[in-house]
DNA sequence: GATCTGACCACCG
DNA sequence: CCGGTGGCCAGAT
């Protein structure tokens, strides 16, 4: 596991119930804020019975873009709606209910130990 | 080191 | 709102 993906999945590890954050912050988060692609490429990499909150990621306008075999929109739609996320009509989430603005020191807390 | 491939993003029309 | 485009950069060959 490259250590670029060791610090997404640390990232996306402490994203709380209900809430999301979009590929993009968690480029940025991570140390690559240019390489959203990367994120996707890192989550699709992820083993089955990994317990990363995959589903709490998604596109910067609240989307679901997610494409894999054994994760796919749908899942990935009741997963989050199971956590009490609300879709809008044109299936887009609502950023200022549900988007999640990370305090520096959890960060911290969730990057330490990695190589950075 | 060259090339290809994306679970992206911002920007048009 | 939808679809296309160019840019971007980490990984895999």
């Amino acid at each position: 596991m490259t250590p670029f993906a060791r610090r997404v999945y640390s990232v996306v590890s402490a994203i709380p119930r209900g809430r999301i954050l979009s590929y993009k912050d968690v480029a940025t988060i991570s140390g690559s804020p240019r390489a959203p692609r990367a994120v996707g490429g890192a989550l699709s990499n992820l083993p089955g019975d990994s317990d990363v909150p995959w589903w709490r990621v998604v596109s910067s306008v609240g989307r679901i873009t997610t494409a894999a075999i054994h994760h796919t929109a749908q899942i990935q739609r009741a997963l989050l709606e199971d956590e009490g996320v609300v879709f809008d009509r044109a299936n887009r989430i609502d950023w200022d209910r549900f988007g999640w603005s990370p305090d520096p020191e959890r960060i911290a807390a969730a990057l330490e130990g990695l190589d950075a």
